[in-house]
DNA sequence: ATAACATATTAGAAATACCTAATGTGATTA
DNA sequence: TAATCACATTAGGTATTTCTAATATGTTAT
């Protein structure tokens, strides 16, 4: 196991903290979409659609692939996948204590 | 497999969008340890440790124990130390694309 | 009881992330 | 080639997060 740079990790594990990137990254799961197709699932605007598309290529955590005047966005590999999956997994045990804390650092 | 709910789970997530908690993580994932240990082992204040560590509680990530005037804190479970490790597994992965990206969202 | 130690909390300033609105770019269709 | 479609990028205002500095709380030792 080699050794993994922190501010690599950081850039990483940030492609996580957001709500749309989480719903981009669950919509796209199971197979590739375009970025029309992401749109219309999740609820929000083109631009910041794109935005958090940026964002997650940017961390490592998608792939896009264009074709023709669409452009096909994946996650990155069968490991991101898993590690989805591993977080719904650790959330069955912990959801009832974060459940019913309301705040972030502040 | 349980649905999870999708803001519990950006809760949760939330934990790992920060270096100084990412730091935290590590550095209790083998063996809890007081406040004060957690200090000396990363640059940070005091302030900003306890807040950060409210913060992973609030999130489902650690949990703290008082023994005397010491607080130990410790990974919430061994799911969340396989996430961790599963962190740096993936990483491997991904390292080189995630480290030519200089930019988050904007 | 007082002092010292370990940790938590608060308030507000500073930094960062996000969204909206507008514009840009490249591919296809008419 | 002009128009349209799919997507990306930019700028700047707004919201959120984080840090610092100060203070509070609870525990142990003197």
């Amino acid at each position: 196991m080699l050794k993994v740079d922190m501010d690599t990790k950081v850039k990483f594990l940030h492609g996580f903290s957001h709500k749309t990137r989480i719903q981009i990254l669950e919509c796209i799961k199971n197979n590739e979409k375009t970025v029309t197709q992401i749109i219309e699932d999740i609820r929000s605007s083109q631009s910041s659609i794109s935005q958090h598309l940026a964002c997650l290529k940017g961390c490592g955590l998608v792939v896009g692939r264009q074709e023709g005047k669409y452009v096909y966005y994946s996650l990155r590999n069968q490991k991101v996948r898993e590690l989805l999956t591993m977080f719904d997994d650790v959330l069955e045990d912990v959801e009832n204590d974060v459940a019913c804390c309301e705040n972030h650092i502040s």
